[in-house]
Parts: structure tokens; sequence; C-alpha cells
DNA sequence: TCGTAACTGCAATATGTTTGCAGAAGCCAC
DNA sequence: GTGGCTTCTGCAAACATATTGCAGTTACGA
């Protein structure tokens, strides 16, 4: 486990255990990609097959609870985690396939200043459904395909 | 119900049901309000008892197939629906107190165009989580008397 | 009014997440 | 090191949300 996250976790008197080490060392050599607790486990138990599917879950609440891995919203199905960034990204889903982007925060300035000016709202993240570039040009092949052939 | 979604169900071989219409009443007369399969059961149940959950989930699967009603994605929890209106609008949750807000899709015309030159993104739906005005406020104050009282 | 295909209610099931509890183990004091 | 105390884990059961198979009901065109 990295120096910060554990010193993090026993500076505030929690016991660093062998689980929490490796659900921890799974998010952060997935950088990047969003993973389920599910996912997480899997990943675990491919070294350590014992390791509970709930010590999971109750690792990532820990570890979200200190701000060391964020929980973030990319549908309706079930949550995903990643690592908790310094400069903080936000996302973008494709409705079609299912893709994920990211979006720089400073992408997102004019949009955080709307929100805090019109709503007097502090925006934290966001996440943008849609069509992504691939998935519209699919659609589009279609369309022509459909107008060549009536 | 009302003439558009009555006509749009005959005129596609779907059986204009009570329970249909009811489902499709409840979300019409809560028209900004963003209610769960369970709220707009519970609703339809407070006047037709008998009706079932399983029920509600399977007209609302319709109705969002159709493009009459929308599922939003307020977070991980569960699934929200309402109207599909015809200027659509985005939506600020408050992760504090759970409140939602709308945002006009005109206000996310340079985001939009943004996603569109960064990434070839065509959005459909954007939501932002963060901080509302009250819980805000609240934070402060909090921190005010905090400084006040060390 | 009848017949049929579509729809509903019910119960069972699937999937994701939480919890109670007994046993295991990290960590501090010695 | 060793002991002891408290936290943590594994397991199984519970819980919440959503889906499905099936038998009986019903909308609706003929």
């Amino acid at each position: 486990m990295t120096h910060h996250a554990t010193r993090t976790l026993q500076e505030l008197g929690y016991r660093l255990t062998p689980q929490r080490t490796m659900v921890w060392e799974v998010l952060r050599r997935t950088r990047g990609a969003h993973l389920s607790a599910e996912d997480v486990c899997a990943q675990v138990q491919a070294d350590f097959p014992h390791v509970n599917l709930s010590t999971v879950y109750r690792t990532l609440e820990l570890l979200v609870g200190l701000k060391l891995v964020r929980e973030t919203c990319l549908g309706s199905d079930r949550r995903y985690y990643e690592v908790e960034e310094e400069v903080p990204h936000h996302h973008v889903v494709c409705g079609l396939c299912g893709k994920v982007e990211h979006l720089s925060d400073d992408s997102l300035q004019t949009t955080r200043h709307l929100l805090n000016h019109v709503l007097g709202f502090e925006m934290r993240e966001a996440t943008f459904f849609g069509v992504c570039r691939t998935c519209l040009s699919a659609v589009n092949e279609g369309e022509e395909e459909h107008h060549a052939h009536p």
C-alpha cells in the first residue's frame, strides 16, 4: 500500500490488514478504470481466493469515507470505484456501448460558475450521458444504408 | 390518460389498460418530481390497491421505450422516472440533503459543444453532483461556530 | 358477444448491498 | 517474543431493487 493510504489508515487508528492493502492496490494499479465492488473482489481473489465480497464492500466504504477512493455515478445499475485523484475529473458515458471517457475539471470551469451563479450550487462532479463518437458513426452508417435501400 | 400517450400506445398496437393509464397519470400529475418505481406504485395503489409492482415496472419499461417517460440518473441507488418533456432539462443533485434541482438545456449549450468538439460525443443529459446553497450555508455556519468556540 | 392475443398478478428468482455474529488477527504494552 | 484486547474478517442470512415464468384475466377487433 502506498505510504499515503497506509499513513492515513494507521494514523486514524484503523488496522492495516492484508485485505485492505489488496483492495487499495487493485484500485491503484487500475487507475483510470472504473471497477464495481465485484470487479475489485475478483481481482483480489485472483491472488487470495478466500477474501470475501462483504469485506471488499466494507473496505470500499471505509476508503470512500476517508476520501482515498471516489464512488462515481455512471448509471443506476451499480456503484463504481476509483482512487481519488488530486486533480478531479468528470465522466462521459455512452448509453449505447457503455464506454466511459474522462473530462478534465478545467473544461467545466464555466459550467461550475454557471451552477454557482444560478443556483448557488457547488459542483463537485458531473456525469454526461449520450452517444460516443464510435456509436454515432455506426448509427449514421445505418441510416445511410437505410436510405440507400428503402 | 392524455391524448398524446393514449394515441401513441394504441396506434402501436398496445392495449390501453387501466394500470397503464394510472401509471401515466401519476407521472403526469407529479411533473417536476422524480419518482422511483415503488413511489409510482404506491401512488397508484392509493386508488387501486391490487395493482402489482411488477406491472408498474413493466409499464415504466414500455413508456421509457416509447420515449414517453424518461429514466433519469440521480445516483446509483435506484432508478427515477419522469415524463419526457419537449424541452429537456438536466439535474443538479445535492449529495448532503438529496435535493434535486433542474437546469435548462439552454444553459449547457457551450458544454454540449465542448463535448462534441473534444470527444465527438453527443450529449443527451447531464447530472451534476455537489452541495446545494442551503447545505453550503449550513456548513459555513458550522465552521463559523467552530471558529468561535475552539 | 365472442375469441384470441396481450396483459396482469403472483410467486419465484436474479442481482447488488448490508448486517449479525462467532472466530481470527493486528497492534500495543509488557 | 507473548498476551490480551479490540478491531476486523468470513460466512450466512437478510435486505433492497429489479426481472421473469406462468396461469388466469381482459382489452379490443371481428
